[in-house]
DNA sequence: CTACTAAATGATACCTAGTATCAATATGGT
DNA sequence: ACCATATTGATACTAGGTATCATTTAGTAG
C-alpha cells in the first residue's frame, strides 16, 4: 500500500487524543480502528452498529471528543444525522458530498475567503465561522439516475 | 408603516398556496400570522409553543408545505433544530446568520456561482445544489460577548 | 506491586425533534 | 345539501442524542 497524505492510522490520532490530556483506552482504539477502516463519512449511528459491545454513550462522547480535537470533520446535511470524516490536515477547507452515495470530497478555494473578508467590510458583522457544502452526483453515481 | 421588499402579508402566502392545489384553511392561515409577525426566522418548535391549540403534525405539515411551495428558506445551523425564515423573493441567495441572536441576513455573490461552475468543470462531479451560511456577531450583539 | 485518584465507561432514563397512523372533521365543488 | 377528498389532531412511534450515576479502568505515587 502506497502512504498518502489522506492516510491516517488508529496510533496517530491516539497519540494526540493523549497529548491533549486524555487517554488512550481500549473503547477509544476500538472507536477509532472502525472510523480508519473507512475512508469514507459516517455517522455516529453506524459506528454504534458497527462496533460491538461498547455503549452508545461511548460513541458518542468518542466522536465528541475526536471532533474537539480536531480529528474529524463535521457535516450537517439537509436532513439524517451529521456526516463525519477524517480530518486530513490539509487545512480549512469544504465539501463536496454525493447526494447517491455520501462519499465526501474535500475542496479549498482561496476566493470564498476573500468574498468573506468583503462581506465583513460592508458591515453585516463580525465574522465567526463559515459552512459551505457543494451536493453533487459524483461521475460513479450520475449513471445510476434514471432522470 | 412603509411597504419594503422584506414585506409580505398572510395573504398573499394564502394566494401562493392555494394557486399550488392546496386549501387555505384556519389552521394554515394561523401559522402563517405567526410566520410573519416574527420578521426573523424561527424553528417549527417555537412555532408550535406559540400559535396554541393546533396539533404539532399540523404545525410540521404546514413549515412542510410552505417550504415546498418555495415560501422559506430552510437553514440547518451545526445543532439544534433548522430555523426557518420567509423567502424574501429576491431569488438565490445565502445567509449570515447572528450566533448571538439568531437574526438572519441575506447575501448573494456571484463569485460563489461562478466558484461552483469552475469547481463543476474540474471534475468533481455534477452538482445539484450547495448550501452557504456565514456566522457572525452582528453589531448589536457584538459588545454583548464578554471575551 | 499496591493504593489512590481521576478519568472513563455503560446501563438506564430521559429528551428533542420529527414522522406514521387513522378516525374525525372541514373544505370546495356539484 | 351532498359528496369526495383534503386536512386535522390524538396518539403512538422513531431517530438521534444527552444526563445521571454507580462501577470500572488507567495513570501515578509510594
Ligand atoms: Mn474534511
Ligand atoms: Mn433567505
Ligand atoms: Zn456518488
Ligand atoms: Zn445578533
Amino acid at each position: 500500500m502506497i502512504p498518502s497524505i489522506n492516510m491516517v492510522t488508529t496510533k496517530e490520532i491516539l497519540d494526540t487524543i493523549e497529548s491533549g490530556g486524555h487517554r488512550p483506552t481500549a473503547s477509544r482504539r476500538r472507536v477509532l480502528d472502525a472510523v480508519v477502516a473507512r475512508g469514507d463519512g459516517f455517522t455516529a449511528e453506524e459506528l454504534v452498529a458497527e462496533v460491538k459491545g461498547l455503549g452508545r454513550a461511548t460513541i458518542y462522547r468518542t466522536v465528541r471528543l475526536l471532533l474537539k480535537e480536531g480529528l474529524l470533520c463535521k457535516l450537517s446535511l439537509q436532513d439524517g444525522a451529521p456526516r463525519y470524516t477524517l480530518f486530513h490536515r490539509l487545512g480549512h477547507h469544504h465539501h463536496l458530498v454525493c447526494v447517491g452515495c455520501g462519499v465526501v470530497q474535500e475542496f479549498r478555494q482561496s476566493v470564498i475567503e476573500q468574498m468573506l473578508m468583503n462581506l465583513e467590510a460592508s458591515g453585516t458583522g463580525t465574522i465567526m465561522g463559515h459552512r459551505i457544502e457543494v451536493y453533487v452526483l459524483c461521475p460513479a453515481c450520475l449513471p445510476k439516475v434514471g432522470s
